[in-house]
DNA sequence: TGTACATCAGTGAACGCGCGTTCACTGATGTAC
DNA sequence: TGTACATCAGTGAACGCGCGTTCACTGATGTAC
């Protein structure tokens, strides 16, 4: 058999991994086979080696994030061993930090593509269903001493994707700021953390 | 002077009101002129008699909704001169309804094109800005004897259009509804109106 | 009131272009001997 | 260990198609006389 299985998959990675950047920068529809393939270091014909359809590439691109998103506000890996509500803070924090907010291509693609994937196929919405299940059960693990903490956990990452996705589609930096904030603080509030804001609960 | 300057007014508003409909289904680039213009009842070349570029339409199919949003959750028109807290409370209801849910076509924009948006141009993002602006006075005015009221008009906004992008990009219809019915409860509760649920509040 | 005219909203063929996909090929590789 | 071979990952020209935009035109309309 010529070249390895490894090879192979290496390859089909890469080309994955170069579409879910440029699929977060500029939607599925606008970022060509060429482009993808260019940015892997590769060619047009050869996607088809790996793919049938440019469909079929969209929930892989969405899934590959559940592998990715390891990174804090400042810039280190988070670490998942922590225990469930130190490591529920943090990923908040992160989630809606300012390094999260710039880096696009890398971003969390729950923020990245909402809309295309609500026009999308049954693939591409059951993976971003999955990474959205993932994010709610990781807060809702931080929540189990407390009353309903399903409730709590959805309305947490409710907060951080919707804060996040407003953030990037409004063209003042301000306002974009301004949400991050609220939202960050709104969503730590209702976890049981502290936020800087503590007059934003409900009186 | 052939033509009133009202015919040429309603005929390009029958455009822009086309290309609403159709942006929303499907996005900005995915829908083409020719099928905006037919929608409208007219043919492709016509439509550079009223916009120069494509793009320039994007800006005004999302700022009409702002004389479009008036449907309360049972398909009744919102009645705008009511208090600013019973107004609020309507609308938010409104908003995370099964009708919102459902009707694709005569969504908010804020739900249905905010990641074509945070790619769009400057134009498209300030109308995005207006729209969303326009939603957070709204809520605020419903707070004004309360603490900060512009913080909790923030999260409430977040809430309702968070919660609606997210259970529109998911493949499953009652996490669909399970999403839409926490983010409804957690922004009533927030703004001091009585939820369902009011074990939702930070203990 | 009736008519001739100028205007310009709307038409539809045509343009150049980039897309997703196909296909005949090439050449690097692991394996059999 | 060395070589001949079969495989198939990757190449790049070519395809049909639909897009945004242009342009010469047409014909419905308001106005001047």
């Amino acid at each position: 058999m010529p070249y390895t299985a490894e090879h192979k998959a290496e390859t089909r990675a890469r080309i994955v991994g170069s579409a879910r950047k440029l699929f977060n920068r500029r939607g599925f529809t606008d970022v060509s086979i060429d482009e993808i393939m260019a940015h892997a270091g590769l060619t047009r014909g050869g996607f088809y080696n790996h793919f049938a359809t440019k469909d079929e590439l969209y929930a892989e691109a969405i899934t590959l994030t559940l592998q990715c998103e390891k990174m804090t506000a400042d810039g280190s890996e988070i670490d998942f061993s922590l225990p469930p509500s130190r490591l529920s803070e943090l990923i908040i924090n992160a989630y809606l930090s300012d390094r999260h907010f710039q880096d696009v291509e890398e971003s969390c693609p729950l923020v990245a593509l909402p809309s295309d994937t609500a026009r999308g196929g049954e693939p591409v919405r059951q993976a971003y269903r999955q990474v959205l299940e993932a994010m709610i059960r990781l807060f809702e693990r931080s929540q189990d001493k407390r009353g309903d903490a399903r409730q709590r956990a959805i309305a947490m990452a409710t907060l951080c994707i919707g804060g996040m996705t407003l953030a990037r589609a409004v063209d003042d930096g301000e306002l974009s700021a301004e949400i991050r904030h609220i939202a960050k603080d709104t969503a730590l509030l209702m976890g049981g953390w502290n936020a800087k804001s503590p007059t934003l609960a409900a009186e």
